[in-house]
DNA sequence: CCCACTTCCTAGATGCTCTAGGATTTCTCC
DNA sequence: GGAGAAATCCTAGAGCATCTAGGAAGTGGG
């Protein structure tokens, strides 16, 4: 029967692939099992169902995600770290759409927990705000601003959903100038005096 | 055969409070017949496709976020106005998550250029950014970051991506504050003088 | 070489989208 | 009120997706 030598990992890699290429919306098992010339059923074995590929895919493009920010973001602080770090989520997002969308499914607390990537990326965002001299609670509102924006640029992007004639780097340019600015004029939590 | 008496008002409104409850990745035309008493082929003489169920479904939630965002703008400025927006919105996303959803899909050009609403969100957002006194581009790129940002929060809350232990409202409000602070301080586009 | 394990298969249940064509109710207009 | 037109809802069925159960064929260790 020649077997085509199945596993997570290949699984995984070519569901990756398949999301990049077709849409993350279009993953489905039998696709997938049409890629690798199988039949549906045989790729039970590897993963439980349409949803566990899903958060596989997922965690795995997470990874990615985390790995190229912090190469980018390694050595630099300031503004230049918030740079590096817009660009290299920017180019991820519009590089691998299929991967970027996987990172946007709700998953599993108990599996966000354990997994190193996401609460690297935590780490990696919070040090780099570092610099901006913020404090708890203002910390994680500038987190959640920033995660927002990245977020939501990219996605709104990459539907199409900025159709005025404006160049769409330019405007990130800008979006990101425009955070570094906010992040040193934080409207900072008062301290209960006055 | 005691007709139910559909029409597409009807089913929008249903596919409406259907995506509401069980999501809008689980609208489905069979779960929309069912909520009537109703075979699934009756729905597509009312109804081309799926697809065209969920165009509608965009474009009629469209129209609701913006009439709210409208009442709650209308007779303020600058931050006020800025505040009463993202109020609007948020409260739009979190109460109708379905409905919220379509406004994300992407739509036909054609059938955005003759839809009402869309335009009249445009026309909302820049005229309160008008207060700000920002000239193109910079006009664009700042509602390019709105957008972005308000959407991404609303996306990531909804979506449960907010984990650490603080409010996610007192999260917004700060948000709000602080892109009414980037649009005071917004980098301006130098005009070919130093 | 044999046994256990893994890989991949066939077969089939279930659910979804969507088309074709028919029947029945409701509307329209004289 | 009644006949023709139109709209509403139906049955039947094709096609494709997920997923389970159980079986056959490769693979590796002792």
């Amino acid at each position: 029967m020649a077997r085509v030598g199945l596993s997570v990992q290949r699984l995984v890699a070519a569901a990756a692939e398949l999301a990049d290429e077709a849409g993350f919306d279009n993953l489905s098992v039998s696709a997938l099992a049409r890629r690798f010339g199988v039949k549906d059923a045989s790729l039970y074995s590897h993963v439980r169902n349409l949803q566990d590929l899903r958060t596989r895919l997922a965690l795995h493009a997470g990874g990615e995600l985390i790995d190229r920010i912090a190469a980018a973001v390694a050595g630099r602080a300031g503004k230049e770290a918030l740079t590096a770090f817009a660009g290299a989520y920017r180019e991820y997002a519009l590089e691998h759409p299929g991967r970027y969308a996987a990172t946007q499914i709700r998953i599993d607390q108990a599996l966000i927990a354990d997994s190193p990537a996401l609460r690297r990326t935590a780490e990696i965002t919070y040090g780099m705000l570092r610099a901006y001299g913020l404090a708890e609670p203002d910390l994680t509102d500038a987190v959640r601003l920033l995660r927002s924006t990245f977020h939501g640029y990219c996605v709104l992007e990459s539907a199409g959903g900025f159709g005025a004639d404006r160049d769409v780097g330019a405007s990130w340019d800008k979006a990101v100038d425009a955070l570094h600015i906010t992040l040193e004029h934080w409207p900072r939590e008062r301290k209960s005096d006055d």
